[in-house]
DNA sequence: CTGAAAGCGCTTACAG
DNA sequence: CTGAAAGCGCTTACAG
């Protein structure tokens, strides 16, 4: 059996109540004493109970608020399954977890649903977060004035007082994408790049990291450039049209998002989906479906589940037992698929 | 706050241990309130407390034990940065978790680490078997005899009473590999596989998977075959000094297992690293500096952290909540990485 | 077949 | 600054 906090009060010679508040910092406690039963519980070798601990907690009742934009997208889909793993977990330690979805993207919903968890009584909060000025400023008060934390998934507010944030290294992924390209290719030859919009920050790192990876690993490739087809199939599909008429020897394209169902549809009419390799992103059923079929060379993805496991467990950790998380930047993995590890 | 048993004993007019009776089908219980219970906690959804059932466990005292054969080799050092996790979480909740390293692989001390497992009242064992005909009598012996679960990892012995593996599902890392090899290729020349041992089930698998998805798929590719090279770096080497020197246009060597630096080496004399494409397993220390530098063009590996980790947590949940595995073959996913994602 | 009680290892008012 | 006690939600002998 594992050594107790009552081991170490007999050990001491003092009473639990003592031996907890040396140890965990709670005050009200003479210096001399406290420094005593941290060194005994140090060579004891003592690790707290989390069972005891979360028994105690129960009383407390933590509440974790969690708000996800862009609910109906399949991604999204897939992080809902995450974030459900951990509210089961989180809630048989006797916390509750509400999960708010948003269809869409609206900074004013997420607004208000802020205002009414902080009124509720939440102890902390995670949210797929837009760009938008006002609630970067209620992040920043949350996190600061309110004292109730906030963990920011999939995309990012970086100049925010936000515990941290969990998903992607789009950069990173981008380069992964052009080590695949360059691979691929034998590092010859034209490519191009299709990407949703221009404003989407994350789709463009995605790019950046792409285009940057290219030139300096595989100077020979002719990188054609971004096309944007705003993550609509149908555009996607014309705009390869086009491609495809004016570059009838390309080898690559890399789709950063969105569009993926369009540029098969313009190969397939065109006959080269054999001559054409393709790179794309994110393990959604489309994708998978085009990848088994090789239609598709490789699928790059990140790790949705986790995406929402850990947005719901970091909050969980950090108000159960006070510890924050390791780096205020918690990257998933950038997995690779082609057909056969799907 | 969530529904608790003393709640469902309240509403069914009943004292908790009845509750708990019907709910955990400890028998000693009339049927008809068995039922009724049953079909009140379904009505409020009640979910049981991890923490209180950990608490009240705390008193039994679980002991798992782990034997981990080629302790020495880097694998299975990250393994048991998994095993040493687990360890951690599970002792958390009043578990503990004894972890016995063997350099090597030596049944004779498995077996007999068994035995004084058995003796000290053990509960569950999790270890990494090798092929032995009293290993695997004991196996069977242990889980069906003296009612302790065995879970072997890394490598299986199937036709046992064994829990279940947690591992690799080796085919499909070769098929996996071939898949890469396919593309780097552009599906054509001559490609070579570098083996271990003849007698290694897991590289022989491997090898199988990877040649039958070249003959699929890759129709065009001349597959020259398998070289063994046990395990050993030098002759690794000289086999390629000699295969480069036989097949100077040669396009890509899949190694199974070990002796990734020596093969590197001779490409290296021959100036043949751009040449030839490689593919390698595993994510040691070597070979991620090879993939790192470019050497290497793709490494496939396995999950080892969560093979450690989920041959303690799934023994725990067997032990502690009597929950056993979905399934006997807990497959760790496959693991693609070129040197961006590493 | 059922209930009352003790106890698992913590935290937290409360009293001093 | 410190201790004694209650309680978190379960399981388990024990008594009936």
């Amino acid at each position: 059996m594992a050594i107790t906090l009552q081991q170490i009060a007999d050990l001491a010679g003092v009473s639990r109540g003592t031996v907890d508040r040396a140890l965990n910092n709670r005050g009200r406690i003479k210096p001399e004493v406290e420094q005593r039963i941290k060194k005994i519980a140090k060579d004891v070798g003592y690790k707290p109970s989390r069972a005891g601990r979360a028994l105690a907690m129960a009383k407390k009742n933590i509440k974790i608020g969690v708000i996800l934009q862009l609910a109906q997208t399949p991604f999204m889909k897939d992080v809902l399954i995450g974030l459900k793993a951990a509210k089961l977990e989180a809630e048989s330690f006797g916390a509750s977890v509400k999960i708010h979805k948003i269809n869409g993207v609206n900074p004013t919903e997420v607004i208000q649903i802020m205002e009414k968890m902080k009124s509720e009584k939440f102890n902390g909060i995670a949210l797929s977060p837009s760009q938008d000025n006002l609630l970067i400023k209620l992040i920043d008060k949350f996190s600061q004035e309110y004292n109730i934390p906030i963990i920011t998934f999939n995309s990012d507010l970086e100049n925010t007082a936000r515990l941290c944030f969990i998903g992607q290294n789009a950069v990173k992924s981008g380069q992964t994408a052009a080590g695949l390209m360059g691979e691929i290719t034998n590092g010859q030859g034209q490519i191009i790049i299709i990407s949703g919009h221009e404003e989407n920050p994350s789709l463009q790192q995605r790019a950046d990291g792409f285009n940057r990876e290219i030139s300096i690993s595989y100077p020979q490739i002719n990188n054609l450039g971004i096309r944007y087809a705003y993550d609509d199939d149908w555009v996607a599909e014309k705009i390869t049209d086009e491609i495809l008429d004016k570059y009838p020897n390309l080898k690559g394209i890399y789709i950063t998002g969105s569009g993926v169902l369009g540029v098969c549809k313009s190969l397939q009419k065109a006959n080269k989906i054999k001559d054409i390799k393709i790179i794309a992103n994110d393990f959604i059923n489309d994708n998978i479906q085009l990848l088994s079929n090789g239609t598709i060379n490789f699928l790059i993805g990140q790790d949705a589940y986790t995406q929402g496991y850990q947005s719901i467990m970091l909050l969980f950790y950090k108000l159960f037992d006070n510890k924050n998380p390791d780096s205020k930047f918690a990257y998933t993995d950038i997995v690779i698929k082609n057909r056969f590890n799907i």
